[in-house]
DNA sequence: CAATATTTGTGACAATTATCACAAAGAGTC
DNA sequence: GACTCTTTGTGATAATTGTCACAAATATTG
């Protein structure tokens, strides 16, 4: 059953675990087979291999593997949401305990995470997960659940409860639109838990987004504004009323 | 003295510190300067950037992306780690729910999860449960908790809550060590919990070592050998008797 | 301000990679 | 063996990427 084909996979796969990228060229010499082969073998397995240039890379080098929604996002914007990141930052402090939402736009609040400060940070999103192992002076925590691929996050009631264990000093929360009179929604209607009960338990919510999500109405609504200390964009901080 | 080519450099790698690749034609637009500038400025760079098809990715991040000790492992006993998973993947039954554990090794499990089956799977490690983004038909369950950079994997109260909540048909687990009289053990005692329980709670377990494995002894003991349906390497399963 | 160096953009051309249609080879069935 | 179906290889062609020389623009210096 093990067909030549799927030998072929393996022997691919095995090569490329070590190197980090196999040319073509040397693949199809490899395992004896044509260039022609190889392509296909590698466009019918789009979960395990891409091609970039005339190289095979393992499926995640290139920004493919992303969820959709995500990598389609992922450069709109990008300069803006950088820019309210830098922002948000100011109000990390050292040895505090954060959240930080899904999307893609914290995840830039994530890099800006000082190297030195020894901070928890909370979160339930797979690529803002990812990238909080590679500060190594941040205790992460995970929130679990079922996994969403429209957002790469998870939901569920054992994440719910975990947060009840924890004490969060700063709260990022970010949003698809933000309206002025309704406030913030979001498009994943299984985000509105988690995000509310963390406004409820932070000592105090940021909502960081950048300007064109003001004025959009999405889906799922998730908060008022006046429950946010201050909404952060590329702008930089506007202040809300304390509650 | 921050010349205009130093700090599109920053730009770059600011921009490329997000996406793992870069497209020549976003890297130009996004610095507002012609293809041929940006291919300079890589070229210039060869400790920063390197061109990869059409693409520019960092220069060397060949291990800093994984935990340290997962990167180092990933090479040794590859092709018999897979070889093993070839033989786990038989026990994969459609519909049903799998729990994956921790460690390198099942990261090939989930690779030959046929692209037909709608399953459930639970893992609690961050490797795994990226490689499980990658197949659109399985639904992904994430044990959170407290991250350990050793594993990649989470532990926790809730976590091990969550799992009361599953019902899980085949439980795949790893082992660092494999001692016929002792039993399985690993390294790190934050997976023992997780794991015993996981037994516990599944309709069959199987653990799947390389041989290198057999006859080591690591520090945190969590089964003896009989609560195995089958012990699984490279030669394929060894059957226990039912206990 | 000129004179000189450095940086940048352009277009032409070479090299490489991607895609496709179709033929050849092999596997499975009766 | 004759039939089908699948897999693989080949060559032509399109699209993309890489390289280079040279002109234009910008910065630097005295």
């Amino acid at each position: 059953m093990a067909s030549r084909k799927t030998s072929r996979i393996i022997q691919l796969a095995d090569a490329l675990s070590g190197r980090r990228v196999l040319h073509l060229r040397d693949a199809a010499a490899l395992l004896g087979v044509s260039e022609m082969t190889v392509r296909r073998d590698v466009a019918d397995n789009p979960g395990q291999f891409t091609f970039l240039g005339g190289h095979i890379v393992p499926a995640g080098e290139m920004d493919g593997d992303m969820p959709y929604e995500l990598a389609r996002e992922a450069d709109s914007h990008a300069a803006a949401k950088r820019e309210a990141c830098i922002h948000a930052a100011q109000h990390i402090r050292p040895d505090e305990t954060i959240f930080i939402d899904c999307g893609t736009t914290l995840e830039y609040l994530v890099d800006l995470i000082p190297e030195n400060y020894s901070i928890t940070a909370v979160c339930y999103s797979l690529n803002v997960a990812d990238r909080l192992t590679r500060k190594p002076n941040v205790r992460i925590v995970m929130l679990g659940g079922v996994y969403h691929p429209a957002s790469a996050s998870f939901s569920g009631n054992s994440g719910l409860e975990t947060l009840d264990s924890l004490g969060i000093n700063v709260a990022f929360l970010s949003a698809a639109g933000v309206d002025p009179g309704r406030g913030a929604t979001c498009v994943h209607f299984h985000e509105v838990a988690v995000k509310q009960k963390v406004i409820s338990l932070a000592r105090e919510s940021h909502l960081v987004v950048d300007l064109s999500k003001i004025g959009k109405l999405k889906p799922a609504f998730f908060a008022p504004m006046n429950v946010f200390r201050s909404v952060i964009t590329e702008d930089g901080d506007t202040l809300f009323p304390a509650v």
